[in-house]
DNA sequence: TTATTATATTATAATAATTATAAACTAATA
DNA sequence: TATTAGTTTATAATTATTATAATATAATAA
């Protein structure tokens, strides 16, 4: 474990945000400038092995990184953009088999509108409409 | 419904192999000399808005796509590569709300070691070993 | 039919994420 | 101290995808 890897890894934990690759990158090279964006992905993909972390595609463009690697659901709100965590059971993370085949990692991605945005655009509806 | 795109279409309704952008162009070309990359890019984000298919981020470094636009889950096996279709019933796809949040759309993915890759290296175990 | 318009396709270039490579560095060990 | 292995850095290369502009096609109006 070294300097660098234990930086990405801190930054990381506090994060419930799930940051991409260069927003870590971005946010890091203020403390530590000599840091270069080929170690963020080493690093990424080292702890990623080592099971400390865990990497989401649910965004095509960018690879997203969760400091929790036990498993759990994801939901990206198509309004504001943010990754949410959802604590539900799984019955297939859970058995590791499904149709025969053995499991080794589920990842679930819900798409919509997170219960945040919906409030807002419904105020939004109240303050203009008729009611 | 151009010809171009009635091509993709074509190419992908009776494919249950979840080709990906670089499979359908190679194979489109052979029939269709003229067919440019862009083309095909362009008629899987219109197909796939219509609702004639679904697009997969299984795998990170290329999209694939599915004709069967139906929600349904799917399974990567790291050994051989394929990508297969899941049908177990999905409440939150069948709800449409999770936590609070609105779920317009819903992407499992299952890596692991599929049924036929299993049996495989059992067999090969057993000409090998002991037993 | 011809002219006009809108839309689709193509080819090319641009962008952006990621990976590969090689050199410099660090730390551990012989 | 010398050597080794592993890490970081900087740079270049690769690759998927998107943007752009020119061309082609189809649909409609005159």
């Amino acid at each position: 474990m070294t300097l660098q890897r234990l930086a990405v890894l801190e930054f990381l934990e506090g994060n419930t945000n799930h940051p991409s690759v260069e927003e870590i990158y971005r946010n890091l090279k203020k403390k530590y400038p000599t840091l270069s964006q080929a170690t963020i992905y080493t690093s990424l993909q080292v702890l990623r092995k080592t099971g400390e972390i865990q990497e989401l595609s649910i965004r095509k463009e960018k690879t997203c990184f969760d400091p929790n690697p036990k498993p759990h659901h994801h939901f990206y709100c198509q309004e504001c953009k943010k990754i949410l965590d959802i604590e539900i059971s799984c019955p297939v993370a859970e058995k590791q088999w499904v149709d025969g085949h053995k499991v080794k990692e589920v990842q679930a991605y819900f798409y919509g509108i997170c219960n945040y945005c919906l409030k807002k655009t419904k105020n939004k509806r109240r303050i203009g409409g008729i009611t």
